[in-house]
DNA sequence: GAAGCTAAGTTAACACTGTTCACATGATGC
DNA sequence: GCATCATGTGAACAGTGTTAACTTAGCTTC
């Protein structure tokens, strides 16, 4: 509150991340460079360190800002009257964002952490930290179950875990979007036709999952 | 035929993809090293190139050994006796290599051109690529195609495109397990009631796209 | 105002990486 | 015997992430 200014001049910092989100864009995270991203703010490779912990801390704080583009696009979608309809949006928004900024989906929810950070730990390790507590936590999840929720509350959903629900769907959603970006999907045509692919396996989804 | 041993020693070769897909199991694409392979064959970096045009040549090879383990599971589900049996048993070996190899599965599924490779072109330019042509050789699509088309003629999938049909039974499947090993899926709690609840749901699907 | 502390930057170095080049060498074919 | 060619080598180059020692500007506190 009244503690001055503690982080005045952090303008580097936020040009630091706002210069890696461009690198990252660019050339993916195999070409992505700590020097490079150094290098067009105008610092040395070093002067990253007094702000990142490292390589993998600003490739991470790139991230939490693609995040946070995530979230501008899932919240229009609250906008909608009703359940269904903020539903269907929800799911039609989450394509477009997937579609719009094809990296940053991919980079969001087909990237694993090992992809990412250099460091592998065996799955158990991610599943015991994830589980439970911090899934709770996982922003797009949560609002995914708000939806299902209120849809049963609507009626139109049957009565059920929502959690277990909206893995199901979500899952559908992502699956197709993921096939999509990583091209093994080539049949289904240009971008308009697999929009309508989505949405009719929306509907279809919905329908199946009410009474 | 009757050429002499035109590869004679290209024991050296196998070693590498070898070495190749060691390196990488253990450490993912950020830690894969082509020095590192060379060095437990016992080669210098230099000689790598011998044999591959380069880092992403050598990751290739390795990556197409994966795929042909990924297809020992596959076929094992065409043992099973009715279409429906091995429509179901597909949808297990399916899970059983993604479980058992998540990292095969991740490299195959889950990461693109991209971001194996450092060249990054556009979207447009994998889907022009990858579109219609390429994609019918894709020997999962085909696989999957086999079995809807086999369903849809014993009666117990609705006539359609079989295409179509597999697009969304793939996706499906194929987001559950992304989302399950991405670390997105935490509430779902152990790998056996993971298991349950993609097996109901494929069941689900099946029975929805049925008559 | 002088002294001291801290955040933010520097340069230099280290141990890596992928890639290329000029060179050795051992087997093969004529 | 001699040339060819695949297969290997070592040295070098440019680039990477990371660390350490050093400077410097700004703020706090006597």
């Amino acid at each position: 509150m009244g503690r001055p200014a503690q982080h005045a001049s952090d303008d580097t910092r936020s040009r630091l991340v706002a210069a890696a989100r461009d690198v990252f864009l660019e050339g993916g995270v195999a070409n992505f460079s700590l020097r490079e991203v150094a290098r067009r703010v105008g610092v040395s490779a070093a002067g990253v360190y007094r702000h990142f912990d490292g390589k993998d801390a600003l490739v991470d704080a790139a991230c939490a800002q693609g995040f946070a583009v995530f979230s501008s696009y899932l919240v229009r979608a609250l906008g909608a009257g009703t359940p269904r309809e903020r539903m269907l949006t929800s799911a039609d928004q989450y394509l477009r964002f997937a579609l719009e900024n094809p990296r940053d989906y991919r980079f969001i929810f087909m990237s694993t952490a090992e992809d990412i950070h250099r460091s592998a730990p065996s799955l158990p390790a991610r599943a015991g930290r994830k589980d439970l507590a911090a899934m709770a936590e996982d922003p797009t999840f949560r609002f995914l179950v708000d939806r299902v929720r209120e849809c049963m509350a609507a009626g139109m959903l049957d009565e059920g875990l929502p959690e277990k629900i909206a893995v199901l769907i979500w899952s559908h959603l992502h699956g197709l979007i993921s096939l999509r970006l990583s091209g093994h999907l080539g049949p289904v045509g240009d971008e308009a036709s697999f929009a309508a692919l989505y949405r009719e396996s929306v509907e279809r989804m919905l329908q199946s999952l009410g009474s």
